[in-house]
DNA sequence: TACATATTCTACCGGTGAGTAAGATATCAA
DNA sequence: TTGATATCTTACTCACCGGTAGAATATGTA
């Protein structure tokens, strides 16, 4: 409460008199709803709110929005850019699928603590209108792909033990998700620490001669069809 | 839809004549709230809209619940009792902590892939009154700590790799949450399938020996402090 | 200084949803 | 059959929210 007040003050004071600055009243709009959508959510969050927040009124919002599903979008489109940014770069690596991996979930745990990755995570897209709720599923569904191919690339060159990568990609994801819900970046808890064990834990989990035991030919089977198209 | 219409039929028909039978009328309306906050979110589904589900109109609803919350605190109290009466069943093993551990994995995702369990994890508790947050809040942190109970048992007992016993929970919870989001019981994926490889990385991840490298002075070092409390 | 325009405000509209009042109708028990 | 009561309906209230109309006011510029 005191952390976001502090965030939100200068945000309130650039609205104190009307000196022009379009593009940074703008962004601290946005700033301001990503915060309140995090805090109370989406539907939770009236415009009115979020105005008051920033010392205007209503219909001052909609000189800089043409309307609150506009504001939700962008905040959408900022955290996927970020993700894909971090993906592309990962790309780029030289390195066994395994490290790879561990490469996205540090980078993926970064940007979950800001809060335009979180917004990604957490704010409810089922508020969307369908034509925007088809773009922004369509670029999720392409981040959990992506990482799926680091998996399958994982398995190919051995780093990774034999699995269905869909399933793990979403065991990786969904673990990570669930920071995004408890983690608090005011928080005692320090960020490496939790990106250290994250990393060793879920490394464990998908490198080859972890447990050997389970039922390897689960796996194999499904690696021939479910596998790259999962 | 069609498997859920099929779902909602015998509901619809219970209320078609009026012969009484309050408990069973209460419960049918439960199970079609459910899978409409399911479906549609709590937020976004009226009174209205349950009621005509179920061929009725909105004031017959408020014969068997007092309000819209009454309903949600319900489901809430349903689902974390399934949860709660697994997780008495695991105290009352015999065996490494690793393994109540997978016990608990493979029991999670069953009652996970019903209604009542999915609802404790997707739906909004932002919509409760500040009371009933809490009580759920109070509710959703013991069986948090009962896993991380679990946990500790299982590092002391050498079956798993010293650790923050916090953030173990928090992954292993976070991993099998996300499933409520895409697991869809009609769906190709056989829960078994899906279970089984839950279970093989999730152990992976956390069994001694895994992959030996790590910082464990880190691990050490929490397990002083943070350990128990947590 | 004076004009064009960016910024903001007051006052409103239309729609929706939770919840209620009060009465109609069916069921059950005696 | 009849009365008590459970069940359900029609018609409504109240509050809130997204969005707009149109005017007021400050700002920057020529």
């Amino acid at each position: 409460m005191s952390r976001q007040s502090a965030a939100l003050g200068p945000h309130r004071r650039l609205f104190a008199d009307r000196r022009r600055n379009p593009d940074g009243k703008r962004e601290a709009v946005l700033h301001t709803a990503v915060r309140m959508f995090l805090e109370r959510s989406y539907a939770r969050t009236s415009m009115n709110d979020i105005a008051t927040q920033l010392n205007i009124t209503k219909p001052a919002l909609y000189h800089y929005f043409r309307n609150k599903e506009e504001m939700l979008v962008e905040i959408y489109r900022l955290g996927t850019d970020l993700i894909d940014e971090m993906l592309d770069a990962i790309d780029a690596e030289e390195k066994p699928g395994l490290d790879k991996v561990a490469d996205f979930i540090a980078g993926y745990i970064r940007i979950i603590s800001g809060d335009f990755g979180r917004a990604v995570i957490r704010l409810d897209d089922g508020e969307l209108s369908k034509a925007g709720r088809k773009l922004l599923r369509g670029r999720k569904r392409d981040i959990d792909h992506r990482l799926r191919f680091l998996i399958a690339d994982g398995m190919d060159d051995g780093s990774i033990a034999l699995c269905n990568p869909k399933i793990a990609a979403f065991l990786v994801a969904g673990a990570i998700h669930g920071m995004a819900s408890w983690y608090d970046p005011s928080g005692p808890m320090e960020l490496t620490t939790i990106i250290e064990q994250y990393v060793r834990m879920l490394k464990g989990g998908l490198a080859t001669g972890g447990l050997a035991g389970g039922t390897s030919h689960g796996a194999v089977e499904v690696s021939a069809g479910d596998r790259v198209h999962g």
